[in-house]
DNA sequence: AAATCCGCCAACCGCAAGACT
DNA sequence: TAGTCTTGCGGTTGGCGGATT
């Protein structure tokens, strides 16, 4: 079919938007995208929605091509070392969700959003700072990745052979930028929880010329982090 | 057992860029 | 060059299911 054939077919397709289906995708409607794909590859949306008899929207029938019903999916957990890729890419790239998930085989941008709004801005929103600020960057930096570090077995190193994307980043405690101010708050709950004295309030320390987080953190702020992050999914 | 809350995830929406006429 | 259409991206929302009250 040529250009003008599939513009055609488009235009005519604005009368059927009318009545265009949205919602979740039934087995039936899945196997209808699976097979049509299978048969004339991806591409042309609007057209395969329109040819495969779907009464989909084409962006309605790729978004579910890409982040279901494509053989290469993969599904599940986000494993530590994806979890770590993730944290490490986003530092470098901030929400180019798709761009980061060229990098996790398998995993659409729309799975690492949605992980990334699940569970890493809740820490920040527990943490009371923002998902942007330079508190929760090193935060992420200098306490996360470290731990995350610590928990992927040295087995889990040998599954990733030679050539696939996974890489142990190389972290360090450079220094921070001066005039920073780290800062955590707590609740009652916590020292109930721990029976640490610390309370309510919070901790903070200002960043002077030079400091990394490991010399500047004192017992107690260190302490209260890591009881802050002791169970968390990271 | 019922009601409510909350986390997760699939899907939609709006916008921008690029291709094409 | 302007208009139209497709594709891709990121933000947001709604519904489902498990946990909690």
């Amino acid at each position: 079919m040529d250009a003008k054939m599939m513009r055609e077919s488009a235009a005519n397709q604005s009368e059927d938007d009318m009545c265009v289906r949205k919602g979740p995708w039934t087995v039936e409607e899945d196997t209808i995208l699976a097979n049509y794909v299978a048969a004339h590859g991806e591409g042309q949306w609007n057209f395969v929605a329109r040819c495969a008899g779907l009464n989909r929207t084409g962006k309605s029938c790729r978004l579910r091509w890409l982040n279901y019903l494509r053989p290469d999916v993969r599904r599940g957990n986000i494993t530590l070392q994806e979890q770590l890729l993730i944290l490490d890419l986003h530092s470098r790239w901030g929400n180019r969700w798709s761009k980061i998930a060229e990098h996790l085989p398998g995993r659409t941008d729309n799975e690492i959003k949605n992980y990334w709004r699940t569970r890493v801005i809740k820490q920040a929103k527990q943490l009371k700072c923002d998902v942007n600020s330079k508190q929760f960057r090193d935060t992420m930096q200098y306490v996360w990745i470290p731990r995350l570090l610590e928990r992927i077995p040295a087995s889990s190193e040998e599954q990733h052979g030679p050539g696939t994307e996974w890489r142990k980043p190389n972290y360090s405690c450079s220094p921070l930028c001066p005039g920073s101010e780290l800062q955590v708050t707590s609740s009652s709950d916590d020292s109930e929880r721990t029976g640490h004295p610390i309370g309510n309030g919070s901790v903070s320390q200002t960043i002077e010329q030079g400091d990394s987080l490991e010399n500047i953190w004192s017992d107690e702020n260190k302490w209260f982090l890591q009881e802050q992050l002791r169970d968390e999914v990271f």
